[in-house]
Parts: structure tokens; C-alpha cells; sequence
RNA sequence: GGAGAGGUGGCUGAGUGGUUGAAAGCGCUCCCCUGCUAAGGGAGUAUAGGGUUAACCCCUAUCGAGGGUUCGAAUCCCUCCCUCUCCGCCA
């Protein structure tokens, strides 16, 4: 959520940011409403105000058993006609919030204009692009040499796009969770958490997910309104709303392990095949929550955590700045790691780490206490994966697959993995 | 699932219809006194929104959430959520 100081004093010139992004603020519309809010809004307090002076002389009446029946009469219609004011400003603000809700964040300056991922701006590159002096094979067909994925049986017990990992390839995938929540709790400072994969539309709320994108999660039956977990984001984020925080427990770097369910409604027909795109997948996120002017450092700082693991596990990536056509709904800035796919001959995104900046936090109500002017402030919040497993064990069995077909360990992985390579048996 | 208790400011915790936005304590900030690994005295210290100012300041809302009763609700009524205790069931 943006600042509401800020839409009322600046429209045009956050206009003009959102336009960036491709969001239309009806600026006419907006300036109407806040009017009519405004006019709304001092009428209705004041005759509240009204109305609190005169009970309260109507209770000094009533104390010294004087007679006070002219005042409540006046105090009834009084607050009749408040009833009726209040409703209208009720819906007013509604309105407004609707409108608010939905609108993104505003894009950093060093964010480039662009309409979509074409437009994105490589930052860096590591790694060598693997040369095969044989056919490498995809994933997928490296998953059924090996027997490790299994897609029919995923459709057959759920649907289509989720998937079963068998035997070396489970344990992969295993290895690679504690390898990755180990480097980011013994090397780069994160508190481990475990959190719920169900989450409340409150939740949602506070992270950016609703009202906007509802259709993107799966929703649960029953009374109350509970949505599988899309990320880790969500449950982690929602820890630090509606807390103020003390400023030495900052900066606040915590690591979760979860599955994200993601409806993937509008993605028909892409990334259909094998493990890229699935409904189910399992990821390691990272989150931090700093005061204000942090954020930049923090967000690079995350970015670098989120590489250390693909650096480690040494397959090749590289990292680009999102444009303002393919930044998130929340993000003021992004840099997405995409890993070498060789069998795509391409990069893929296999992590995305943003800066937030104080939009989710506004949302949350997730502040800290300023020591400096004692003031309630607005955290800062920046989270990342590090990384989408699916995806890291698809970039991993394809980069170093072997002549033979037999799917070689990288250095790194081998205490956790018990051994160093991946063999047909 | 059954029975009971409860949800108040950063924290603990008073408060059952009328200057209670809320006592007291703790914590925190500032000042004074004192002086050494301590203590004492004083002042200040919720959040959100709105109006207004150079600054001050004023108004409104908020005592789990949402409704209701009333001139007036933290206090009464209804619904829901959550926490705790006991019982039952269970990984």
C-alpha cells in the first residue's frame, strides 16, 4: 500500500510513477472521491464532536439531578442524523481502500521502462555455460532414465502439473533443502523458521497477494477464509504484523522451508512439460525486515545469499534487473537469478529477490521504534528465494549430466547427498 | 468435540454505563541530585485518520473483531475469532 499522505499530496506525480508500471491512476476519479471524503469526513466529526459535548453535559445534568430532557432530545436527532452520515462515509472509504489496495508500488528509479522480460537488463553473469560433447538430454528424460520423476503419477493421484520424484532424485532434492538452509543459517546470518503453509486472506492482504490476485491461489473450503501458502513470503512476512520492533533486534533475516501452491491460472500452455511449472513445489525463501534506509543495501545483500547457493552448487547463472513491465505487483525493485537451462539453451528464473520497501509493511502494520526520534516507523521488507527447489534441481541434474547419463554431484552438495554421482542402476 | 476462565497502551495489570485515551507498576527518553560497579527526585512517553500552523494546537476513531442497545459503552446484549485450564479423541 502506498502512503496515503503521499497520494493526497503529490496525485499527479504518483501518476506519473505508477503510469511506468503500466497502472492507469484516474486521477479525476481520485480527486473526486478525496473531495467528497474530505467534505464527508469533517462533517461527520464534527457532529460527532458535537455530540460528545452534549452527552457530556447531559451527564453533568444527570449528576446533579437537574433536569436534561431538552439536550437528549437534541442528542437523538443528533445522532440519527450521524448514523446516516457515517454510512455514506463508510462507503466512501471503502471505495477508496478498494482503490488503494489494488494499486502497486511504485517502481525505484533505476528500475528500466520495459514492457516485458525482453526488456530486462543482465546485471551479471557467472559461470560457464557447460559445452556437451554429446546430446545432452532435458530433465525430464533424465528423470525417466533414472526413474527419479514421475509425472503420470502425479497427474494420476492429483492432477496435471504435479509431480512425483523417486528414489536418488527425492533424495536430491532433500539434500539440496538442507544444504540450502544450512548455508543461509551458518553463513549468511538467517534465523530458521517454520511456519504454517495455510495462511488467513489477512495474510494475504499484508504481503500483496489480495485482493488482486485471488485467482493465482488455491482456496480452501469452509467458514473461514484460509489459502494454501504461495510462497513463504506470506506465513514469514505476516510474522512481524501488527509488532513494533525494537531497533537493535534489526535487521531481521529469517529463512523458512516450505511447499508453495500456486494455482498457475493464466500460465495455459507454458512450461508445460516436466518439473519448470508446477502447482506444488518446494522452496527456500529469505526474508528481511529493516528500518528504512537499509533496504537498498539489504536487497543486494539478499541477492548475493540467494547466489551463494547457485555458486556453491557452481551451476551457471546470471542476474538481471526486472524492467517496470515485469515487476511484481509489491516490488519496487527486483533482480531475478535465472539459471542455465541447457536443454533450453536458455537462463530461467529460479529466484527473485525484491525490495519492498514499505508497502507490505504499511499493509502489515509491521513498524520499529526509532531510538533516535522515538517515533513508531514503517519497517522496510525484502525477501528472496534462495532458492525454488524444483527449479535448482532441474538446473542441477541437466548442467551436470555425464556422457553415460549418470548425473555428477557438485563438490558442495556431496556431505549432504552421501555421494557423487547419480548412477542408472 | 464437551465444560469453565479470559482477551485493556511496548510489557504487567486496575477498571461493570457519564471529564477513563484509560489508575498503578515495569520499560524507555530528558532533567536534577548523588557519585562509582547502586539508589533517589521531577517531567515526558499509544496508534490511526482528519483539520490547521512557522511552531503550537484542535477534532475524530481505537480497550480481540463485527453488529446492537443508549443522549453517552472498555463497561450491557448478540455473533464470530483467539488464548488458557480440565475432560474426551488423536499424529
Amino acid at each position: 500500500m502506498l502512503d496515503l499522505k503521499l497520494l493526497r499530496n503529490s496525485t499527479k506525480e504518483v501518476g506519473a510513477l505508477l503510469k511506468r508500471k503500466g497502472y492507469e491512476f484516474d486521477l479525476v476519479n481520485w480527486s473526486d472521491l478525496e473531495n467528497q471524503r474530505k467534505i464527508l469526513q469533517s462533517e461527520t466529526e464534527s457532529l460527532q464532536s458535537e455530540l460528545n459535548t452534549l452527552s457530556k453535559e447531559i451527564g453533568e445534568l444527570k449528576r446533579s439531578n437537574k433536569d436534561s430532557s431538552g439536550k437528549e432530545k437534541n442528542a437523538t436527532e443528533l445522532t440519527a442524523r450521524i448514523k446516516t452520515k457515517s454510512k455514506d462515509l463508510d462507503i466512501l472509504l471503502k471505495t477508496i481502500n478498494q482503490i488503494v489496495m489494488g494499486m502497486p508500488n511504485i517502481p525505484d528509479e533505476e528500475v528500466p521502462d520495459g514492457k516485458d522480460e525482453s526488456d530486462n537488463i543482465e546485471v551479471r553473469t557467472f559461470g560457464a555455460v557447460p559445452k556437451f560433447n554429446f546430446t545432452p538430454l532435458d530433465h525430464l528424460e533424465l528423470g525417466s532414465l533414472h526413474k527419479g520423476i514421475d509425472m503420470e503419477s502425479g497427474a494420476k493421484i492429483t492432477g496435471s502439473r504435479f509431480s512425483v520424484l523417486k528414489s536418488d532424485f527425492a533424495k536430491l532434492q532433500r539434500s539440496l533443502i538442507s544444504f540450502m538452509m544450512d548455508v543461509h543459517v551458518n553463513e549468511n546470518g538467517y534465523k530458521e523458521v517454520y511456519v504454517p503453509f495455510i495462511v488467513n486472506s489477512q495474510s494475504l492482504e499484508g504481503t500483496g497477494q489480495l485482493p488482486k490476485f485471488e485467482e493465482d491461489l488455491f482456496k480452501l473450503e469452509g467458514d473461514q477464509s484460509y489459502y494454501l501458502a504461495p510462497t513463504a513470503e506470506v506465513p514469514v512476512s505476516n510474522l512481524l504484523r501488527d509488532e513494533i520492533i525494537e531497533s537493535k533486534q534489526l535487521p531481521i533475516k529469517l529463512v523458512s522451508h516450505t511447499p508453495c501452491f500456486r494455482s498457475e491460472a493464466g500460465s495455459y500452455g507454458k512450461d508445460t512439460k516436466g518439473i519448470m511449472r508446477l502447482h506444488q513445489f518446494e522452496k527456500v525463501e529469505l526474508v528481511q525486515a529493516v528500518e528504512e534506509g537499509d533496504s537498498d543495501e539489504a536487497l543486494e545483500e539478499l541477492t548475493i545469499h540467494a547466489e551463494s547457493i547457485l555458486k556453491k552448487l557452481e551451476i551457471p547463472y546470471r542476474v538481471v534487473l526486472l524492467c517496470t513491465g515485469d515487476l511484481g505487483f509489491a516490488s519496487a525493485k527486483t533482480y531475478d537469478l535465472e539459471a542455465w537451462v541447457p536443454s533450453q539453451n536458455t537462463y530461467r528464473e529460479i529466484s527473485s529477490c525484491s525490495n519492498f520497501r514499505s508497502f507490505q509493511a504499511r499493509r502489515m502494520m509491521a513498524r520499529w521504534k526509532n531510538p533516535s526520534n522515538g517515533k513508531t516507523e514503517l519497517l522496510n521488507t525484502i525477501n528472496g528465494s534462495g532458492l525454488a527447489l524444483s527449479r535448482t534441481l532441474l538446473a542441477l541434474v541437466e548442467n551436470f549430466q555425464q556422457k553415460d547419463g549418470s548425473i555428477a554431484i557438485p563438490d558442495a552438495l556431496r556431505d549432504y547427498f552421501k555421494a557423487d554421482s547419480i548412477k542408472q542402476n
